[in-house]
DNA sequence: CTTTCGCATTGACGCAGATCAACATCAGAA
DNA sequence: TTCTGATGTTGATCTGCGTCAATGCGAAAG
């Protein structure tokens, strides 16, 4: 149900990722490149905290990373799944809304906020190219509200792994409704992503497993060998060319 | 737990909403005026289609708006409460993602979305001022995901109560404690916004109403009369002042 | 190789909320 | 005013998922 962003990188762009780098012309990149960093972080280690002042924002370039919000009582919610390409942070703000942690490995490439805003504030097509991801954003987060508040579990899950398939899959040589992919959180994550525990998590990977709809290999890798079953599990009705 | 997006008005502003008179020059504001338009939709009417081509962008003036989505077998999920000073509508994008329909009567303020644009090209305050808005309801929606995904029904309800109270509340002149509003939502809509049953809205409405935590005159108006202790029944650690 | 610890799986049981059903109440029409 | 259909409330029962508990497995260290 809930659109996966198209992955978008530019050819010969020093910064290879979509937030910044479409159309920007030669001294517009370099201007980019002066204010970047790499940062490597370690898969469950934090990223940011949320409430800290803002120092960076920054785009994903391997890995994942979650934005997640916990409870007094320890209840967590993960808010959102950061995977390649997309973009952490917000221009124009002094804290950090949720804290954010490396569900794997995660590889980002930093801007530093103050000098980004200025960016901004000179390259109208970067600031609208940001409004359009973040209207992309939004639309996204507000369709998770139906997987959330209307699947079930069984569903919620299938919908999870569709949007993995989609932004992370390989498709097999032969056949193009077979997909390959590696599972980039635990189940504990997949939960805390999907409102539901961990046991029923497993249950219902095991169930889909069971039932023909993926398979795995190991620990993390799945397998769909049928895209168009698992759609139907996740009760999408979008048929992933983005033409709609 | 979501924080109410402050409502903004500019006084002597012919266009009575945050979206894009705050700051605008005379100029501007008269390029403005000369593209919009008002509606009027009565309660339960369409506004618009998902999928239909967008013609305007829009702020509420009055009254409330839900953006919705239904899934083939009739579930239905409400993706968006849009209140005063809300604005509907993307900017660069040539179909409407959501159903929008009354929930109440609601008077809208439009303006024809691609003159809208070529305003948003050349006043780089008013682009700024919609990314900065775009983001925090980009937050807030990913703050509804801890609602639907870890709330129990009670906590549900007290959190979109407290919403309201913040954003459509009357404060008691001599209790600043003490708040009333009217519910712009039916039950059903209350329940496909929460992701619970009507049935389950209403007995945990009647419930907060024997415990104290609300009052209720007539079918529509709602009096909180101690905010802090509906605060606490919405696990919600913020204190409205929007200082954190 | 074996150990070890974190992660995943599976089972048994209980409960919050869904479902099915009956009735109450309110607003608008006649 | 009364009638009528929509909306809201409350009760009884069912069930999907949460909770508690035990066991299995695999990757990294020794």
């Amino acid at each position: 149900m809930p659109l996966a962003p198209v992955q978008e990188t530019c050819a010969g762009c020093p910064i290879r990722h979509r937030a910044v780098c479409a159309h920007c012309e030669p001294q517009e990149l370099e201007r980019l490149e002066r204010i970047k960093s790499y940062a490597d972080i370690a898969a469950g280690a934090p990223i940011f905290f949320a409430g800290e002042p803002m120092r960076h924002v920054a785009s994903v370039v391997s890995g994942a990373a979650i934005l997640s919000r916990t409870l007094e009582d320890g209840r967590r919610q993960i808010n959102g799944l950061m995977l390649p390409s997309d973009f952490i942070g917000r221009p124009w703000r002094e804290t950090i809304p949720f804290d954010v942690t490396a569900a794997s490995p995660v590889r980002l490439c930093r801007f530093e906020r103050i000098a980004f805003e200025k960016i901004l504030g000179d390259t109208p097509h970067v600031s609208e190219r940001l409004l359009s991801m973040t209207l992309d954003d939004l639309d996204a987060a507000r369709d998770w509200a139906v997987v959330l508040g209307r699947m079930a579990a069984r569903e919620r899950i299938s919908a999870f792994l569709l949007i993995l398939a989609r932004r992370l899959g390989r498709t097999d040589r032969h056949d193009p409704s077979r997909v390959t992919f590696s599972l980039p959180l635990t189940r504990e994550a997949i939960a805390d992503l999907l409102g539901l525990t961990l046991e029923t998590a497993s249950r219902q990977m095991s169930a889909l497993r069971r039932d023909g709809v993926i398979e795995t290999e190991g620990r993390s890798t799945v397998i769909v060998p049928d895209l168009a079953r698992l759609q139907e599990e996740a009760q999408d009705d979008d048929d992933g060319t983005g033409l709609t």
